[in-house]
DNA sequence: TTGCATGTTCCGGA
DNA sequence: GTCCGGAACATGCA
């Protein structure tokens, strides 16, 4: 699930369930931390109050005492709290009691993880360098940002470093909503496409954020890509997918000419 | 059994 | 330095 709107939708989630609350017990699976044992995590967070959750792109930032714990989803991530689902799952791989309750991490994959931040320490240190976050981004400074760049469309709105947020599947949705195939080099891209790009990505956050992830409420192109025989919901041509970036895409070829 | 999957990172080659 | 492709991470599902 986890790209940006789901990311969204879990510090929402925290926010309602977990904030204020103090951590009574930490458990954690070792390699799910990724820069501390489980043992100086629980160290660092026992006793503390967790604080309002900060989202930049797939990262959520969570203040607890005077360090941050942070988040990231990976593919599979997600945030459970026991008072809406009270049975634990073998793929919770954190477990953090609280008064009141227990706020899980849990990712099959564990292609994500948790990270300590200690008080004063640099969030970047932890998360890499990232651009600004997508959905605060206005239209303009995206635009901008792309027309620097040289390679592929595609692979410049996935780069964290330049817009943090836009991953795979949503990056399809925007481009195919812009008419622009996913393998289109950025320099040949005209003014107006690089606007309707960015108009796009404004309009596709803005909906599946208000729809707690994506709940569509026209046609999406997230809806029918899983499909094998899947149509276009524009124009009804057969969807056509390639490889980029090592990821599939999944396009529109009457849409989005080459 | 095989291929594929929403993310990130590292490596090698052009 | 830039850009791209591929592999790796761990696990489940069609």
């Amino acid at each position: 699930m986890p790209e940006l709107p789901e990311v969204e939708g879990f510090r929402r989630y925290l926010r309602r369930h977990a904030e204020g609350r103090r951590i009574e017990r930490v458990r954690a699976e070792p390699g799910i931390v990724r820069n501390a044992s489980p043992q100086r995590l629980g160290r660092a967070l026992r006793g503390a109050r967790i604080g309002p959750p900060q989202r930049h792109g797939k990262w959520l930032a969570c203040p607890v005492g005077d360090a941050t714990l942070l988040l990231h989803f990976g593919m599979t991530g997600s945030l459970v709290w026991s008072g809406q689902e009270p049975e634990r799952h073998r793929h919770d791989r954190m477990l953090l009691s609280l008064e009141g309750g227990e706020l899980r991490y849990r990712d099959m994959r564990k292609l994500g993880g948790v990270w300590l931040a200690r008080p004063g320490q640099e969030l970047e240190e932890v998360t890499g360098p990232l651009g600004p976050d997508a959905y605060r981004l206005d239209r303009g400074e995206l635009v901008k940002i792309l027309s620097g760049k040289r390679g592929g469309i595609k692979a410049a709105l996935m780069d964290q470093r330049a817009v943090a947020g836009l991953g795979n599947l949503l990056v399809d949705e925007i481009l195919w909503r812009a008419g622009v195939h996913p393998r289109r080099a950025i320099p040949e891209l005209r003014e107006d496409d690089l606007a309707r790009i960015a108009e796009t990505t404004e309009e596709v956050l803005r909906l599946s954020i208000e729809g707690g992830g994506v709940a569509p409420d026209g046609p999406w192109l997230l809806e029918r890509r899983d499909r094998r025989d899947a149509a276009c919901p524009r124009c009804g041509s057969p969807l056509d997918r390639v490889t980029v970036g090592g990821r599939t895409s999944v396009f529109c070829p009457g849409c989005q000419a080459p």
